[in-house]
DNA sequence: GAAAAAATTAGAATTTGATTCTAGAAAACA
DNA sequence: TGTTTTCTAGAATCAAATTCTAATTTTTTC
């Protein structure tokens, strides 16, 4: 075969056709707003194709949300795999959060507002398969700092809120217009005090 | 006229039992599983009813957002009113919120999924209102405080992500079943952290 | 205190939009 | 090449939101 999944290429164009024209149409229209018939019409699609590959539309939405998770944590764990001491590491965190949320405005808006909508039950538990596997990987390094005594020994499930909550509210802010500011204007003050937040407290002097 | 306003008492019962099989209903099925009929039931009210009340059913969860975010407010507003200083303040906002959300699990469920959910969108205004209300006592107490030197000077937009945003991960999981703990066991070292993370840092030593 | 107006409730009729279904086209396979 | 599988089309169906018309109840007006 010397064109071989011919097939296999255009089908996944197709599903990405898709998606992309979903996610156009609900940062445009809302989820709610959008119809099959506009995400047919964007996507040049037919019906009929979209329920083949999806099943409905919330299986379109759950998909999209899918991609998106895991596009976002693949570039987590590689940002952070570069970091060489704790603090980079943190910072890297940050950083990377702020980024990719400035760089990828609809998708961000999209994750933010589907997060935990029932719309994305579907694929829930993929979700935290995949966040288990980022979150593992993280948990491990973390736990060479924190042996290393560079990082403040907490309860497990205090360290993401820590060092992400703050910046994680600056984007969900800035995403839903409360604040005009460019968030990673910010990038600074929010790494530092993630930093701090984790650090060992020296007794008081 | 001795029983004044006896509709008016009526229809605010109405309208609350409307409301409050609305929650129940939603929190059962979720929001979109729930239909008109659903809460018609519950209610023990009719179509019509429902619909001149509210006008549609994106009306009743918008207004149920709105009930819950200012009672949430009020109850805010009042805790940290009662603090005598910045120290305290901090830790009545942490501590609040963890309350709360323990205490209202349905609610603060609720309204979390429905943040930034486009069914709220004709309330919005209402809600930012409503937001600013509280933000702006908030904030002259803690211009104060600033003044004195107990908190950092920082960009206004980051005082509330700072204090607020490690808690607010925290309930979230912990809403969303993605933790098991009681968040309010964490009540401590997350006030300790609220308060660490909006204090004047000394310049290294 | 009766007539008129306004607010509220009912539930049947309509409309909208998601989903299903059947048929046909394109590629893979043997 | 014939057969099977995957995919695409779009018409038909179905479910649920919304609208509409007609009562009913309360308030207001004269």
């Amino acid at each position: 075969m010397r064109i071989e999944a011919k097939r296999h290429v255009a089908t996944a164009a197709r599903q990405q056709a898709i998606l992309d024209g979903a996610l156009a149409c609900f940062a445009e229209l809302g989820v709610e707003g959008t119809t099959i018939d506009d995400i047919r019409r964007r996507a040049d699609a037919s019906v009929g194709s979209i329920y083949h590959h999806f099943g409905s539309k919330e299986g379109v939405a759950a998909a999209l949300y899918l991609h998106g998770i895991q596009r976002y944590q693949t570039g987590l764990g590689a940002a952070v795999e570069r970091a060489r001491d704790a603090r980079s590491a943190v910072r890297a965190i940050v950083l990377f959060h702020l980024d990719w949320a400035t760089k990828n405005v609809e998708l961000a808006r999209y994750l933010l507002q589907m997060r935990r909508a029932e719309a994305t039950a579907s694929v829930d538990q993929d979700v935290r398969d995949a966040n288990r596997d980022v979150f593992e990987r993280l948990s491990k390094r973390l736990e060479k700092f924190v042996a290393k005594g560079d990082i403040a020994e907490l309860p497990r499930e205090l360290y993401a809120p820590l060092i992400i909550g703050p910046t994680q509210e600056v984007v969900r802010a800035w995403l839903n217009g409360r604040i005009a500011t460019d968030p990673r204007k910010l990038r600074d003050k929010l790494a530092e005090a993630a930093w701090q937040s984790v650090q060992p407290r020296r007794p008081a002097p």
